[in-house]
DNA sequence: CTGCTGGCTTGCAACGTTGCAAGTGATGCT
DNA sequence: AGCATCACTTGCAACGTTGCAAGCCAGCAG
């Protein structure tokens, strides 16, 4: 159906590599005969064959986001960053979702069966280890985000989930709260997030001289928005509830929001409420919600950026950059000022 | 650095062709032989390359979904079930955001540049015109989501608008409201989904024997939450504020919930809202959100069921399939119940 | 008139795979 | 022994493109 080099050639009287020269802007062609081939492409409708060009040139011009889940915001977000990114530098992004099926994971990072179609990938694991990850068979450089799972090995943006959860925590605790619980916790062993976040909480609540207090820090399944309501009923079931909550991210903050709110409770004054991701959501809810916000358009031009490097035949060792994060405050933890900011970053070495 | 073929072949000591014959599993492959081959390919970490086998075979086994915004909660929502359908039928997805940049809606979706690395498309179109679709260069096939923007020509899977649209205001006329304003209208000649959603919100005020007020309908840019909060500030300024609003998508009813909730009005008190799309974040708002729900993994399966059809070869008329919707009552416009639900929907025929 | 230069065009091969048809050698039957 | 049959294996060509090097021809200098 589509035309194909060979048939515009036959149609212009000239030899197919002609019209490649043509297609391709090369110089070296008398200007009479590129006017008779243009002639001869508009008339077929000429469209190059992307598939043919990628094996010839080993190029693909694509490169592949993979993530958990497309539907959770803080991703979404994430992706609109990448992909604007990467279109800078001509690149066109092609997102999969693996839900943290370990399989799918698996096949589309490790064997790069169906990988080998894209130039490079950008994979925020959820199921795969580091183990997993060293042995990989395909070739096609990726670059890793989310939380240090790898030693080593591979090019990787992380943000400093232990600072950003003790920035978060402490914040509670300078406004005076005196039972602040966390929801989020993970014992999972491939899912590091929560048990760093938990690492931060703690190191705040020592640096301020006070207990952890075992039962005020709750373990979820999953960091989703059912997750927080639950984890919060079960707070608020204690003889004694906590007076703040630092959820380790907004989803879970929004949902530990609606149990509060549904039991006649008030956020802050009953309760103060930090989350983590900065999603739209969590600035549009009422009230809004003070937050971890970690710096996603940085994350992702640094993630394009290493990978093209990567691309272009860098062979450095891999790099492990730290992203920027800031404490923004809203009214889930403060008077009514939406505009409040604490630095709480690190500069990015490159 | 990817082993090839040819290296397998000739370490296993055979030709291309019998390595060839391995790896796809056919019959007629001595046992010995086999065993041996498949040693060599171990030993290689022998991968296929995908472009080589699109090229040979002229099927990728990618499908591309090609969406205005994927940080719209509606589209990353239908994005999971999209994924979910394909994967029954062994294609990838891959997802691609245009912004509704018609510049990037074209390039993707008309000349098949880029899409000729797909097998197919399903494309939700934003700026792209029925006048612009009906002379596509590509052959690649395309089933479209979303209004019924397209004379003909293409798949096509809509919901009822006008229907749904008229069931939302209904609901909240028998509630008792007396001003019942509409928030997401448009007048962009692309963009007919707030025109037609008028229409609805019209129809059912003149089945009850209203007037419509012009006022009480506001127009919006965009469906995002922002649009919604200025909306619904400006309709809280009129000298006689409607109690009942009908928002033309969830995020615009989450900005007006916002908006209402900071003037310390109460919902569904004061003002009672219905919103459309059914997205996660209006389950788990405070109060939780009535919406029109639109079935999305049925759009999602009749969109891939059609796509698939079209590349298995089916040359019939292109298809108009509507899709299910259901009227989710919940706190925004009721009591506390939110198991709520009236039926408002068509028959999917196929 | 020869030979060289330069502008323009072309054929060949290859990227890695698979369909097709033909090839090989061994076995079995007459 | 001769021939057909069978099980297995192989070479060729092609998918559509582009790098490479060679080819062609006109023009011009010597």
């Amino acid at each position: 159906m589509a035309a194909t080099l060979r048939q515009v050639a036959e149609r212009a009287g000239v030899s197919v590599r002609t019209v490649s020269n043509v297609v391709n802007d090369f110089p070296q062609v008398a200007a009479e005969t590129r006017a008779r081939v243009q002639r001869a492409l508009d008339e077929l409708g000429y469209q190059p064959n992307a598939v043919a060009r990628t094996l010839r040139n080993g190029r693909s011009g694509l490169i592949a986001l993979v993530l958990p889940e497309l539907d959770v915001p803080y991703f979404a977000e994430l992706t609109r960053a990448v992909i604007e990114q990467a279109a800078v530098a001509g690149y066109t992004v092609v997102v999969d979702q693996t839900d943290g099926d370990p399989v799918r994971e698996r096949e589309l990072v490790m064997r790069g069966n169906r990988a080998a179609m894209f130039d490079g990938l950008i994979f925020n694991p959820l199921a795969l280890g580091g183990a997993d990850l060293r042995n990989r068979q395909s070739s096609t450089p990726v670059v890793l985000l989310g939380e240090r799972v790898v030693q080593g090995g591979l090019d990787h943006i992380m943000i400093d989930n232990v600072g950003a959860a003790e920035l978060a925590t402490r914040h509670l605790i300078e406004l005076g709260r005196q039972r602040v619980a966390a929801i989020g916790d993970q014992f999972d062993e491939t899912r590091q997030t929560g048990q760093l976040r938990t690492q931060g909480y703690q190191a705040a609540l020592h640096a301020a001289g006070r207990e952890v207090v075992p039962e005020l820090v709750r373990p979820t399944e999953f960091f989703h928005r059912a997750d927080g309501a639950a984890a919060m009923a079960e707070l608020l079931a204690l003889p004694e509830p906590p007076d703040a909550v630092f959820c380790y991210n907004d989803l879970l903050a929004l949902g530990a929001l609606r149990t509060i709110l549904s039991r006649g409770l008030r956020v802050p004054e009953d309760i103060a409420l930090v989350g983590f991701d900065d999603i739209e959501d969590g600035r549009y809810s009422t009230p809004s919600l003070t937050t971890i916000s970690p710096d996603k358009t940085q994350i992702a031009k640094n993630a394009v950026q290493l990978l093209l490097n990567r691309l272009d035949g860098d062979r450095s060792a891999p790099a492990e950059l730290p992203a920027d994060y800031t404490l923004q405050i809203r009214e889930s933890t403060g008077s009514g000022q939406t505009s409040g900011q604490a630095r709480g970053s690190r500069r990015v070495a490159r």
